[in-house]
DNA sequence: AATCAGATTGGCAGCGCTGCCAACATCTGG
DNA sequence: CCAGATGTTGGCAGCGCTGCCAATCTGATT
């Protein structure tokens, strides 16, 4: 498979123009079925394309392209994280409106990195996208600047609490916040704790608790505790920081986590530890992953529209419109735990 | 944002040679660091890029890189989904390889369809890449072709039960069948079941159950009964194929399922329906999910080296070995369920 | 049969960068 | 002071494709 003859020269389209008898130019227009052509020539070049093996260059293509009309079908999409399942999520929606619309797209994932941000967003615009599509509204100074002077589209999405650059596609994570303490209150809860992963890294996390905590205290009944596991979300440490948050609070009555993995986690506690759900300890979680909607008592959560973020974020980009913020909604699944 | 002044010019790299006062060939030894140059002129280079805010255009570099020795730092990965962790994971492994080598990926999702993987691996190429990191052994009669024809390095990942093209690396997961079912026989389960998603998508999943199955027939205990939910793997599906399953067939005292996700919503039905795991029955799940092992009992599973399988999967395509086929090999873990 | 609009086609100059090579500059030792 | 080795540097031809434009062909019309 790798060893080849020596450097056996890939087919080019000057190739399959010769093998065709046409011209170069109209090989490229049938290939992209633009400009206007004879059915016959398009066989024939359909046939020496077949024959050859012909596979296009889109490098060249793209460099070609570039500075015309057309311009560059690509756009590069940064996340900060793959582990967490709600970007492979915006990741999916992107890139079906993408694939629609004939776009390529290049992605980056940040680890939640400011830095590692800032360094991805000179990666991808050396492929010099259309545009870019980025995670969050919080970016450093050089990454601003960057964006700014690249001159493309830019859509920030998931987060519409605070000043975008261009595009904003997201909903307002601070109104979850306050959305999940006037559940609770409603509910009856008074005793209310609050478990989550690192936040200094997940702003939109902080900014959901950051509502939360007011709506909580507006009421009267201001957050009691709270406790936060170092590193990222998971359901084990939602499970360990749930235990530490009750040994220290025996007294809540329930508990706001940063996300449904760590929503999920404090159940298995629960379960673990005979806590009744939600009698003696209500659980209220964030995203409304699939799993927590299986459970024997579906998680109380908050459902977020993250293929349609994706897909909007994508549809705006490549659109052409004006520079404003989509605020998509989110929706409260009232579940069994709160 | 998005109003410029009329498509004002991108800087160039021979913008910068002329505001370095040097040339373009300098500037282009300087950016890379390669070849040699003095530190006063390196000096100047940078600081006409840091005025100017040049950033390199990589499909110029690329195209003019390519047929050479240096040849395109670029690797392609098709993946099946984004959906089941598992897949991010392995992207994890691999672009943090990549990364290390100055390795740039581009990504395409087949979706499992195996029509759609042929055009992603046309797409992929077109981009004229290093080598194309692929799921599985089994593809299109078109997509070998394409893949043959290429003349570039490709790594097909995560199955080991078959022949490969080139370099393959994964685990045997026909052996990870046999050895769940042995370890379900050697506790003592005799009367055993099986819950899974669309294994006509899912290969890897089907070759699991091969090998299980036969094991359990070797060890006299042939599998008992199977439920196939339809679509892809989830919580949801697993809870309701497993609820079927003991309904055709209650006297089960163990269940294998296609994987942990799966197996965890076999274990909220089992919570539901107050069937007491494992004695009354026993569950066994495949891939060690990090929820799975923060469950209330532990998820007896199989632990796959899915970061590792990528990471190894791109040093072996960037480093130009032979064609051959690594065994990364897997992990029973015993959990409290099986 | 001549004319004309529209359809079809080919030639060729780039797109921005890298590889190659020749041209210098600088430094050694004899 | 000079040949030879080593370190630096710039010029320029592509990489494979697309955009533009002029050339050619077609059929219909007068």
């Amino acid at each position: 498979m790798n060893v080849h003859e020596p450097e056996r020269r890939l087919v080019t389209l000057a190739d399959v123009a010769r093998a065709a008898g046409v011209g170069e130019s109209t090989v490229s227009r049938v290939l992209r079925n633009q400009g206007s052509f004879s059915k016959r020539t398009q066989d024939r070049v359909a046939e020496a394309v077949a024959r050859l093996g012909y596979v296009p260059n889109r490098l060249a293509g793209m460099l070609a392209g570039s500075g015309s009309t057309a311009g560059a079908k690509l756009v590069g999409i940064i996340i900060p994280s793959l582990t967490n399942i709600v970007f492979p999520d915006l990741l999916r929606g992107a890139t079906a409106a993408l694939d629609r619309d004939g776009f390529q797209s290049v992605i980056g994932v940040s680890d939640y990195d400011p830095e590692r941000e800032e360094a991805l967003i000179g990666a991808l615009l050396s492929w010099r996208p259309a545009g870019l599509i980025v995670t969050g509204l919080e970016h450093r100074a050089g990454s601003v600047a960057r964006l700014r002077a690249s001159g493309i589209r830019i859509v920030e999405m998931i987060d519409t609490d605070g000043t975008g650059l261009d595009i904003v596609v997201g909903f307002s994570n601070r109104a979850v916040g306050c959305d999940s303490a006037r559940h609770l209150i409603a509910r009856g809860y008074r005793r209310i704790g609050y478990v989550g992963h690192d936040i200094t890294l997940d702003l939109r996390a902080a900014k959901r608790l950051t509502g939360f905590r007011e709506t909580l205290a507006e009421a009267g009944h201001p957050l009691a505790e709270t406790e936060i596991a170092p590193g990222p979300s998971s359901a084990a440490a939602g499970r360990a920081a749930l235990g530490r948050l009750l040994a220290a609070r025996p007294d809540l009555d329930a508990v706001y986590f940063s996300n449904d993995d760590m929503a999920l986690g404090g159940y298995f506690h629960c379960l673990a530890d005979g806590i009744a759900v939600p009698e003696r300890l209500a659980l209220f979680g964030f995203n409304a992953l699939d799993i927590a909607a299986a459970m024997p008592q579906p998680l109380t959560t908050i459902r977020t529209p993250r293929l349609e973020i994706g897909a909007v974020a994508a549809e705006r980009l490549t659109a052409g419109g004006p520079a404003e913020t989509v605020d998509l909604g989110y929706e409260l699944i009232p579940g069994a735990t709160a």
